[in-house]
DNA sequence: CTGGCCCTCCACCCGCGGGTGGAGGCGCCG
DNA sequence: CGGCGCCTCCACCCGCGGGTGGAGGGCCAG
């Protein structure tokens, strides 16, 4: 019996796939979260093999869980369940310590086998962030190491990247000139040319791109 | 025996809910639709008491679907289902002939409830959307596009959440005003208001918000 | 070595965004 | 009835944002 823990803030999603878990042969499903937060503490309680994780979450997110889960030793293995496979967060979520990857696409044949296979202590990645993945980390090992902020969408540069992230926590040009310590100029440039690149034509564009993107979100005020 | 037919994009739900529904007393699940055009033509053959049908769903999405439904006779009963209750497509689909209302937050004795509510010919709103639907109604005679309200935070008002969510899309005042058939002097006072209301000092921040607070994100959707 | 990418910076222009200080009509509620 | 909130609109101002067209240095690869 695997015992395994899903974390979802979506209630349809935790009970229905919760039902579905508990009705294949060889699972147990030994409880469910709504959010990062208690995903971690059920986790210490209830000890579970597997804990399977939705990235998108209030409060604390996937990631931030999956680190946390991580840190804490290699006992429960986390496999991501995330909508989208493009998402930016899915290579972080691998970073922080994540051993599965499925999109919500997967049927319960494929969520079992990914159980079943981290539970065994191996990899298990969705076909449709595998490519994406191995693309990530073959320009992540040719850069400047696994720091972070690899792969970057549109061929967004770190540079750009980082005054993106800013603008998205609403900063004017100013004030993430003082920030990373350049001339105002030298951010209007980044500034145009990551408008270009992501195909947006003001700040406002660009702020929901690098919410779309997992760019942002985690910075400035907590609601 | 209430025979029910489930639409949604994602696979994981379409099985996980699918499962549980087939395990609820007095419901038989005769099919899944993955998209709207599916849904439509699964219902034509199977003829279900109940179609619970996902509003985000690609090609042919649940508004149109349900209209569709609706149009072919009193017979398929739909009760929708999304993500987030302040949807705009709430409204249009209630429009377009929807009987029921759940957000994913519902729980299986919730979903169980609607269905049954629906099948007897009752109608069956998520607590989360009742009031918001009954203020929408009381200013419906406003327009056509101010189909969107809801409890708004920090206490903007419907006009004001309407033209934030069009800055969150990227648009310019300009643009918004043509939109929402207004002067651009009435879209600045919005934008000034909710500003103040919101406590941002310009649209960067303003995108930000609305994201953090889900008045935004769903724009592009699509798969 | 040379080309190219990235980061840095400059000067200039102009249009939109953001703020102020109003005003009037309408519907809801005390 | 009278007030208040919401939506509508006007005139004006100015500063930041966004675009152009450059330029130079550092670093790596071809």
């Amino acid at each position: 019996m695997i015992r395994v823990l899903l974390a979802d803030d979506q209630r349809v999603v935790r009970e229905g796939l919760g039902t579905l878990l508990g009705l294949l042969d060889g699972i147990e499903l030994v409880g469910t979260a709504a959010d990062g937060e208690e995903a971690v503490a059920l986790a210490a309680a209830e000890d579970p093999d597997v804990v399977l994780m939705d990235l998108r979450m209030p409060r604390c997110d996937g990631v931030e869980a999956t680190r946390r889960l991580a840190a804490a030793g290699d006992r429960p293995r986390v496999v991501v369940l995330t909508t989208y496979a493009d998402d930016v967060s899915v290579l972080e979520a691998l970073r922080a310590g994540a051993r599965g990857f499925l999109t919500k696409d997967a049927g319960a044949e494929d969520i079992r086998a990914a159980i079943e296979a981290v539970s065994r202590g191996e990899a298990a990645l969705d076909p449709a962030v595998q490519h994406h993945v191995v693309a990530a980390l073959s320009g992540e090992t040719a850069g400047e190491g696994a720091a972070r902020a690899a792969e970057l969408p549109d061929g967004l540069t770190p540079r750009e990247a980082e005054v993106l992230e800013l603008i998205a926590r609403g900063l004017t040009n100013a004030e993430i000139a003082r920030e990373l310590v350049v001339s105002e100029a030298t951010v209007k440039s980044h500034v145009n040319h990551l408008f270009a690149k992501a195909g947006v034509r003001d700040r406002a564009q660009a702020v929901a791109y690098a919410f779309r993107r997992g760019l942002a979100g985690g910075g400035g005020d907590a609601g």
